[in-house]
DNA sequence: TTCCCACTTGTATCGGCGATAGCTCCTTCT
DNA sequence: AGAAGGAGCTATCGCCGATACAAGTGGGAA
């Protein structure tokens, strides 16, 4: 049931029979998700009926089932909707050269966009049944990007990708708590002290804008460590190789 | 509207008039969020009908809404159960002298409580309007508590009160995301990475900040640097052996 | 130009939901 | 015994999500 089927795909053959007046279809569809953003933030309760929706567009409820397939298409379109304003807002903040600013900037929005768009938040990051919508993955992915710029500037002490997976939902804990009980969690520097702490455990300490090559650097690291602390995990012959590798990768050019 | 008159403060009074039969009140009120628990955790979806629940006790609706005054009531006092199974787990946990210990164990356990009770740690704490459940608060109180006994034993750099607000929505983002998006923080060292990390900012340095094993550490930053820019100054045959040794030493012991 | 047909849209409706009004019955106090 | 008041059941209200059905519309074929 509810094969959910979106005429996007079929967004080629748009208009070629019937009538759709005027306005297009995805005119309709933008007015529909507007008019459901905006019922979504006035209600107190965070719920919206197809109905008032429909009727506020001026279109009739098959309509809408034509166009998102039933109510929880709507709402991943809606979702996906509030990805690009949030995607929007982040790349006029994301223009430094400094990925670490970079980093601390998308916290400090991340936050913002929460406290502005609650009900729109709690739609993209707290569990829905059966949703589509690609919003989480997307941010997911947006995170890492930026990550991927910190770990080439030699300033991460993980991959990207586990790094992602610790900010984001420390970023979104942090949020939900303020919507859930803003009483609660009311302390003015509750998020950048979990976010001092988180990034703390990604990023290097020092900035090391003296050493040119990260490579280097962390093969220099890595040689050092192996001297500390012997490793039972490789064989000693394959160990001493390593040792070998490390050497000529940190040997001048 | 919905004064939700619950009868918890008549308790003194029950059965004084009227028929209440055998079973009392608090017997049915059990049975009914006995039964929404067991229909919460079956439904797919995370949501359940009173016409439903009624129908597994064996009452009529009005019942119900005489014991909860509405669904919502009904909710919250499920949440509050939920509390105390939370509590009564933990109580069963935290018997240590060392309090910090018990606040390690704490942030395991309330991982595993939510991996075991998803559609209920939900309803504990995804934001749901006109909520009156007290499970929340109790629960922060609880971890509150813990904290003061760390700082009595002065490992703790900040009030119990700011360092409980840094490390539950930690622990709920966590938790929350992985519920949401199982495929995309599935990475088995996030809870515990991410609760060092957070705990890092919160007690004295006892603990390794960042990595318990320095020299997974190295060999991690290594190989997401050799990732991102590759070197010329090793055979492409030596690179990947390189990279495969690497990856040995970061593996799990 | 005319007919046809695929597609859209409005009407009306279905089944289910949360919530409640009003009657009946039972227990308890006087 | 009679009075009184609370509790439960039946029936129902209004709203919701979703859809069947028929009328309508416009582009393409003859």
């Amino acid at each position: 049931m509810s094969e959910r089927n979106l005429s996007a795909d079929s967004e080629p053959r748009r208009r070629r029979r019937g009538a759709t007046g005027p306005a297009g279809d995805e005119s309709v569809r933008a007015a529909l998700i507007e008019a459901t953003q905006r019922q979504l933030a006035s209600a107190p309760d965070g719920e919206i009926a197809t109905r008032a929706v429909c009727e506020e567009v001026g279109v009739t409820q098959p309509v809408l089932y034509r166009l998102f397939g039933d109510k929880n298409g709507l709402l991943d379109a809606v979702a996906d909707a509030a990805f690009e304003q949030y995607a929007r807002r982040k790349q006029e903040l994301e223009v430094t050269d400094d990925p670490v600013a970079d980093l601390y900037a998308g916290w400090n929005d991340h936050m913002a966009f929460a406290a502005e768009n609650p009900s729109l938040y709690q739609l993209m990051f707290t569990p829905r049944p059966h949703s589509a919508a690609t919003a989480f993955r997307r941010i997911l992915d947006l995170l890492e990007a930026t990550l991927t710029r910190c770990a080439a500037a030699g300033v991460l002490v993980t991959t990207p990708r586990l790094a992602a997976q610790l900010i984001l939902p420390a970023n979104i804990g942090v949020a939900l708590s303020r919507i859930a009980q803003p009483g609660l969690f009311d302390d003015p520097v509750l998020p950048d002290r979990t976010r001092d702490a988180i990034f703390a455990a990604v990023l290097t300490g020092a900035r090391v804008p003296s050493d040119p090559d990260p490579v280097r650097a962390a093969a220099r690291q890595m040689r050092s460590q192996l001297a500390i602390t012997s490793t039972d995990k490789l064989e000693p012959v394959e160990t001493a190789l390593l040792d070998r590798w490390l050497e000529r990768i940190d040997e001048p050019h």
